[in-house]
DNA sequence: CATGAATGAGACTTCATTCAT
DNA sequence: CATGAATGAAGTCTCATTCAT
């Protein structure tokens, strides 16, 4: 399952060819039929792997955290983490983008995985603003857009043009900017 | 032309066939042929074109817009144009990402044209840091990665899921949180 | 037609294209389709050509020759000739291999012709077994028949590998092997 | 396997289909690549295989076959039987030829092939040479050469001709005169 | 559980041929 | 006469999928 995640985030869904993936895992592709229904379930198998790990990373930790920077910038180091070290978001950039105008189901799956991350993401950011971290005239669901569109973004470019580009900065320097910005306006407060 | 572009962009170099970018445009297979020598020359130039026109609107109009903030603008209002009342940047995104691990030449085409597109963006914002406009205590280069980055992924969340995201007020807001952090600071305020 | 005789010559008849030919003889396929009917008849008329110029040629000078080992030496000369400082006899050859299992009416025509050729051999061996030059016990037929064989199997060594094989020297020696076996007897040695 | 190399022999490189073997062999394309990756595996595996079958048959039972004129026979038997009784030289003769001018390194094959073959032919004939049965005034190599063309070329009329053209009859004709002229002089005669 | 063989649909590509201009 | 565009059949090859063993 590993090395078929691995093909899959390699070359794509319709690049990794059943035949790649089990001779990748030295077996036959009638082993691989033995488990799966189908190459789509495979994928689907997949896919749910790694959205349900990368998920899990980023809530686990964060049970109850009442620090929205904290949060943020914990669930920015997952990322991180998650393009560099493993192929968890790499799978999941790269398919997402396949399935876009290709597979339907598998394109719902993958909106439905965003829309959880964008209202997660702009939960932390309510919490932030109610507490007053935040400044509370933005709208924390379009926020949490731009938040998620932006390590999107830097993951691709990194994936893209790993020499060229360091993805750690380009978060860091993200975050920083959507710190600086989300930061509660005057007065007295002081960001960190 | 315009018609396999469409069809590039709606389902990717390999979901777009042949017989269904021929169909689409009302011939056969073989007129395509007489045409470009290859599916892959039909994708690079059709890509190509599309890169082109993008290019040239987002330095056409900023000659010598001396504005740096005016320029950032422009260059969301283009891209948001580009992506929601054209197909251009549709392809060029899904495309890219297609292309990460199975077609080598055309990444390298697509991996040059982000880099142009960044090094565009750093020196407009190194125009703005010299005019004192943008604070000088940012990488500049690593900053406009980080545009380039937001921009796309928030593209990427549209098309995904267009009916849930307004990539206007996505795009807009990015900017407002871009240039409130690159503002020059006041004259007192010191971070980090 | 002379460059599509050497095209046929060079490639066959399946692996020269109308497209090739055309763009060799400087003009469009439309052209060629206007000068011929279709590709087997470009194709008769250039083995017509090159078999008519050849079978001339082996004619001509033989009008009333009464010398028959001066004759096949004739021959045995325009066949080189026709080998290595032209294409006649490659185009010849080669297209007649490749018709034998895929077009019944060229293979017809080369039977033919391949039969002219043996009829003509056995002619001049006839005029040398009646004026006492060859020996009377052989059968002119045959004999002729291994003529032919012979040059043409030594053609196709040179043609593969003429680096390696002296073509003259080939011809040379199987003609003196032939005239040798071919001369009359002395007197009394009868042989088998 | 047989089947193809029925349909290569009869039909050339070109003109023998993917299709037309399977449907012949009772198969279906994909069948045939799953076993060959490519139609010029299956070409180079027929022609490994009839190219190897002749040259075991022609070197086997001549272990150390002292009679040089024996083993010539012996070897013409041989090139008589496989192109009458099977199809192993008419595959080699054809796609021999086809190869010329449009696949090099099937082209070379053959070259090396045919460079073995006549090198053997040009120990056989040393043997005679030095055993005293062949005069020694000729090229060895040369009259190799000869041999091999003159076998060949009169396959090739043969397969063209089958009618007309009786193969064992040419080649005992030309094995006769061969040998005539081989035959070391007995004592006075020296030809030119 | 797993394999090896096979299938069939569909992809890319070539090419002889036609035809309006 | 010639061109450029187009067609359609046929060819090579890939791949998800099935199945007897």
């Amino acid at each position: 399952m590993d090395i078929a995640i691995d093909c899959f985030a390699r070359y794509g869904y319709q690049g990794a060819s059943i035949d790649r993936i089990a001779k990748a895992a030295g077996l036959t592709k009638g082993a691989i039929y033995y488990h799966f229904k189908d190459k789509e379930e495979l994928l689907f198998e997949a896919v749910k792997n790694r959205v349900g790990q990368f998920e899990r990373r980023v809530t686990a930790d964060l049970g109850g955290m009442p620090d929205a920077v904290a949060a943020l910038k914990r669930v920015t180091d997952v990322c991180l983490e998650h393009a560099t070290k493993s192929n968890h978001r790499r799978l999941i950039v790269t398919l997402m983008v396949e399935a876009l105008g290709t597979n339907a189901r598998l394109s719902a799956q993958f909106r439905d995985m965003m829309r959880r991350f964008r209202a997660f993401l702009s939960g932390v950011i309510e919490v932030g603003q109610r507490s007053g971290v935040f400044r509370a005239d933005v709208s924390a669901v379009t926020a949490a857009g731009v938040y998620a569109g932006a390590v999107m973004g830097a993951e691709i470019e990194y994936y893209q043009d790993p020499d060229t580009i360091d993805l750690g900065q380009y978060l860091r320097t993200f975050l920083d900017s959507y710190l600086t910005w989300l930061a509660a306006p005057v007065r007295l407060a002081g960001r960190k």
